[in-house]
DNA sequence: CTGAAAGCGCTTACAG
DNA sequence: CTGAAAGCGCTTACAG
């Protein structure tokens, strides 16, 4: 241990002391509260730019008697399709045994994700509430849209994970960039086949709002497929239960006899990959997305090669630690944070913690 | 904002009077500092178990007058070669900007790689000197073991990043697990060549020490190919300067004509890049270790197909925040955090941040 | 062995 | 519009 040198030890009391003024007068000025004359109050903002003064957060957090906050508003996981919601919700709690030594709590709200109606009962009812900071993970976009604009009504900062809302003004995004994760997978795909064979894309959704990101992963495989001018072939599966994938699949299967590679544009790879096993497939390079329970297990069967993944769990985490700092450390937050497009195999899945 | 609530606001105060104390009586107690009869002891302890008294750690750094020193000893950086570790020193960099509020402070050393005496006379310097906690960089096993016994006598807690020292009581390790990135880097030759092709392994090094670390890598590898029984070759190259490499490379290429794909234990593999660039040599995969500046360059051209990573930054921020958390936050520490098996190629290195 | 009191750098009523 | 003072939950000399 070290004694703390004299390394400008200059706070408010040394401001009201130069100012003239009482240490309330200038927590007044520092806070951008009412009751103080211009006057006074240029003469203190001056000797705070002057001092370069930086606020304690310690004795900040300690003197201030409430606590700060935080909501977070996710898809709930009901099934295996929402299995993928339990890794955010993981960061998050991280996250939280992290800073709530500092004032700050996580309230954690679920919504249906087959139930537009869920999400806009919870999100009227938080509005009435005092709030600090929300995470969203937006799912229904009109509906979240006009929720957080109701949000920055109120000044109340949020933060979107998984999946943008393009054109608000959130305080970030912590999410993937969905179409360069379809242009690895397009990499990959050519690494491990041979050049002229055909590619299968498979969108399986029921949801139109899912579609439009799924179509980004499929942009981005074509894109780097357009050089190479090789074959894709896309079929969109809307009836997402086992026997619907399996029957569309023998379909396209059978019109197709060059296909190669297999592309799944979410977490619903292992609906194909239980297909391809059935099947006596194992000619087939099968590329999805997300580190599902089910998704790891055919993974280690080796019935999927390749899963990219976001890391869900450390978006959860990065997204209140977001709030944290903008809201507690008042540090500047990145407006965009894309996560890596990490490549998960057979063989390092183990050491992959989302 | 919202007011706190009654949830239990019981602090030395409380037990203070429940003990029939005064405050400093019960400080004694928490810090274990002499000067307290046992019979009051034993009452104070009872009580502050009862209460499941936690300390408040935004007042106790607050009321302290003393900074942690956090002190962390890495290698230079002086060439193309050592420019692997700009990025655990980034790492570190970020956790102190983190953290400094907080009344820690972190002084960075370093050491010549090529020079051990650099290491021992840095170290000895830093026994005298008043430390709170290590980050740990182990390049000399033997110079580190005896400096973490050291330390170990006085109590002081250290990390170690990147590679690890087994059996020495660290708070953690974190780092790579070397086998299993080897075992990776089969599973990826073997996805991307033909099966008999012949797969040639590098251990391009000076420093015998390394080839330690370097080995693991190659049995991991090893270890993949077993079973499949594919013909590996192993050369080690102890000259290198870029010549040296490029006459051994001549000369096993000439060896074995059915070499399909190289396997550089090391960040060293842009030297391998750069010889397959001039011979006109574009059928060969390769693969190699490490994020540096050149790597990435021959991975942009095309000459690298994948990198292994392992977050370096990552490395550097977690190991300072592992110290801040036994330090400050007083949390339990996982004793080793094996980092993700990255895989880096043209098409995602964009999105990655070490 | 024990305690009373000042202080860390802020915030928050309250009084004027 | 402004200030004096108490208090946040600890730590730290200092006195006895």
């Amino acid at each position: 241990m070290k004694k703390k040198e004299a390394e400008q030890p200059l706070g408010v009391k040394e401001i009201a002391r130069r100012a003239n003024v009482a240490i309330a007068t200038v927590d007044r000025v520092i806070h951008n509260r009412p009751g103080v004359s211009q006057k006074t109050k240029s003469k203190i903002e001056s000797i705070i730019k002057e001092l370069n003064y930086q606020p304690n957060i310690l004795a900040q957090r300690l003197a201030s008697r409430n606590v700060l906050r935080l909501v977070t508003l996710l898809p709930e996981v009901s099934s295996a399709e929402t299995d993928f919601w339990t890794l955010p919700v993981a960061g998050i709690k991280k996250a939280e045994e992290e800073i709530k030594q500092f004032g700050v709590k996580v309230d954690k709200y679920f919504f249906d994700l087959n139930d537009r109606k869920s999400f806009v009962k919870i999100a009227k009812q938080l509005l009435k509430e005092p709030i600090d900071g929300i995470l969203l993970a937006p799912s229904f976009i009109e509906e979240s849209t006009s929720f957080i604009r109701a949000c920055s009504k109120q000044n109340i900062p949020y933060v979107f994970i998984n999946s943008d809302l393009p054109n608000q003004e959130s305080l970030c995004y912590i999410g993937p960039d969905l179409f360069h994760s379809g242009y690895q997978a397009g990499q990959l795909i050519n690494f491990c086949t041979t050049r002229n064979s055909r590619v299968l894309v498979l969108n399986i959704s029921r949801e139109i709002e899912d579609h439009h990101h799924l179509l980004r992963k499929e942009e981005g495989l074509r894109a780097y497929f357009k050089e190479t001018k090789r074959p894709v072939v896309k079929v969109d599966i809307r009836q997402t239960d086992q026997h619907s994938i399996e029957k569309e699949l023998a379909r396209v299967m059978k019109q197709y006899a060059d296909i190669r590679a297999v592309f799944v544009t979410n977490s619903r790879v292992s609906a194909v990959s239980r297909y391809l096993e059935k099947t006596g497939k194992h000619d087939l390079l099968l590329i999805g997305y997300d580190f599902t329970h089910d998704n790891v297990i055919s993974l280690d069967q080796g019935h999927i090669d390749f899963l990219i993944c976001q890391q869900p769990q450390e978006q959860g985490y990065r997204g209140v630690m977001a709030l944290y700092q903008r809201l507690v450390l008042k540090m500047p937050v990145d407006k965009t944070y894309f996560m890596p497009i990490d490549i998960i195999t057979k063989e390092n899945h183990a050491f992959y913690r989302n």
